[in-house]
DNA sequence: CGGGGATTCTAAACCGATTTAGTTATGGGC
DNA sequence: GCCCATAACTAAATCGGTTTAGAATCCCCG
């Protein structure tokens, strides 16, 4: 099959290029009102589509940008991803997903071919490894949000949650319920993730303001996969905690699963509080009381900020924009 | 920030773009060891990076996927999408995916502007609206796969389930347990999408082959928000259903929102199994038996198919794969 | 009827790579 | 020292659009 390009319309149509391209461009005042039909006419008959690519390489401009999330298996990540989409459509852009599984080398890698693709911007759940790249998008003032985890030294645009008013949202409820020993349980924290840390640390920041002092036995960062472990450490000692907070939707998984297994009841035998929404919260028995994540609203303040940076309408923006959480009270705790 | 081109290393290196191009391509066999040294060095020294948008221009290649999936909020939809991307990140290929929202016109549109950037292939969860689109396609040769749905008359090469078989596998089991009165539920047929169809045929022979007649009264086909309404009238037959098939993830999160909602015990009151697996079957009270996809090999299936398609390795296989199901067996039924 | 501005249209350069055909340099054999 | 094959390299065309500067045509008016 051959391909129809610019120039069959223009012979067919027995103008030249140029006209035919201005046709594309909108930009009908440059042609007599006959030959815009004629054109109209040329290109539904030859079916003819216009190569973005070769447009692209003269504009310097490929109306698509590159989302490159940490891990695509939280939850929150695909309803970041979905929202992204959406927005991004509207706007006539297109998204690359690419999924770094929190490995820096992959995402330096996707980083690169992104660039090479000329994207117009990148939206990045950043590993926190490669500084350098970041450094250079940020002095080529290439178009980037970093979205979920910050980097503090990069004044780089970013949209993340409250995650000290996460910890204390989830902290303050068992508090409030009676409960003092209070554990929490996250994913590993290589690479100084900043959420991880920021919710261990508003963990700690909320248990003494209520005056308790904070016990490290009741603190595991530890990989999905030795969650069960974990958990029998926390049920082995001497004050096992009455209440856990999970750090995130896998963790929160893990954990229900683990009850399940050793037949413990929540809320009775143990409270359980997850920190971002899951499907099944509101219908799980019990019905887990979760801290939420407002996803759609922050992937929006992102995907503004991002094109505002394309567009370069308004001025740069590089701040940290963190957005509140919500308790979503249900009967796990 | 100036772009560094190719250009400007050739300068530097003082040699043709010609042969840094043959260096980019590693073709090495045409340039002595000391220039290809050089170019090294300059490309090492100006921190350049190729121009993938020129070079798809000439090449007529883009080492880019489309994959345009009907509704992304199914689980079965998002571990499709991450497994593809996984068998792409390794051939060096991006996927750009998108999300037709079950609409044919939004479909449309991305088609048409997937082919317009010049993708080297699509991977489609049709809608089955768009005939005259997925038709010319297959005419022009173009790289296409159908994913979870076919359409029989187009001939083009698809991966999906053995709904039947799945239909049958609940059925089997429900007859097993001593129910005879057996409902099934899925999200509305418009556009005779083919699982939905397949799942309810195969759901009606397994019973006649039990020798149970079939009740229309236990067939239900409605958009996800009215499936409580569905439920509710299931509950007000003479004689209700004694087990329920919830057509995918979805319908299965509703119905066991129902069931907890009216406080109905699973499964004494009632048995339920679902078709797709979803993350908490296995710790959910009671745990839940699905009938599970085995989505990752579907997608690698799909990926490899279209991937000989743009290589025309192999001859062209336009056959209609379905992958068989298998009954994750646990204790709602 | 000629001048001049507006309208309509086009030729050619350009974007940044690849590729082909052809040129120049090198060195070995006699 | 000359010839010639091979190695090393390059100029120019090309991909399919956009854009700019300028050319051709039209029409109105004095």
């Amino acid at each position: 099959m051959k391909t129809i390009t610019i120039t069959d319309v223009a012979n067919h149509a027995k103008v030249s290029k140029s006209t035919v391209s201005q046709y594309l461009n909108k930009r009908y005042e440059y042609m007599s009102e006959k030959t815009r039909k004629k054109i109209e006419e040329t290109i539904e008959e030859l079916n003819y589509q216009p190569n973005i690519i070769a447009r692209s390489l003269k504009q310097k401009s490929t109306f698509t940008v590159g989302v490159v999330v940490a891990n695509i298996l939280h939850t929150f990540s695909t309803q970041v991803i979905r929202a992204i989409e959406n927005y991004f459509y509207e706007q006539g852009f297109h998204i690359i997903v690419c999924n770094a599984d929190d490995n820096p080398e992959k995402e330096k890698n996707y980083i690169e071919m992104l660039r090479a693709k000329q994207v117009d911007g990148i939206i990045i759940f950043p590993t926190g490894d490669n500084l350098d790249l970041y450094q250079r998008m940020k002095s080529d003032q290439f178009p980037i949000v970093f979205m979920d985890r910050t980097i503090e030294e990069l004044n780089i645009a970013t949209v993340m949650l409250d995650n000290h008013l996460a910890s204390k949202l989830a902290v303050d409820r068992f508090i409030e319920k009676g409960f003092e020993n209070i554990a929490i349980i996250t994913t590993s924290i290589i690479r100084d993730i900043s959420p991880r840390i920021e919710r261990i640390q508003g963990y700690k920041d909320s248990l003494e303001s209520h005056g308790i002092p904070f016990n490290s036995e009741y603190i595991k960062t530890v990989n999905a996969n030795e969650i069960p472990i974990a958990l029998s450490e926390f049920f082995e000692l001497e004050k096992p905690p009455q209440a856990i907070l999970a750090g995130n939707d896998i963790v929160l998984n893990e954990v229900l699963r683990y009850m399940k297994q050793h037949e413990i009841n929540i809320p009775y035998d143990i409270a359980v509080i997850g920190i971002d929404d899951v499907p099944y919260a509101s219908f799980y028995t019990p019905t887990i009381t979760t801290v939420n994540q407002p996803a759609i609203e922050m992937a929006n303040l992102a995907a503004e900020l991002l094109l505002s940076q394309i567009n370069k309408t308004g001025k740069e923006d590089t701040s940290v924009h963190r957005l509140k959480p919500t308790l979503l009270s249900r009967n796990s705790c």
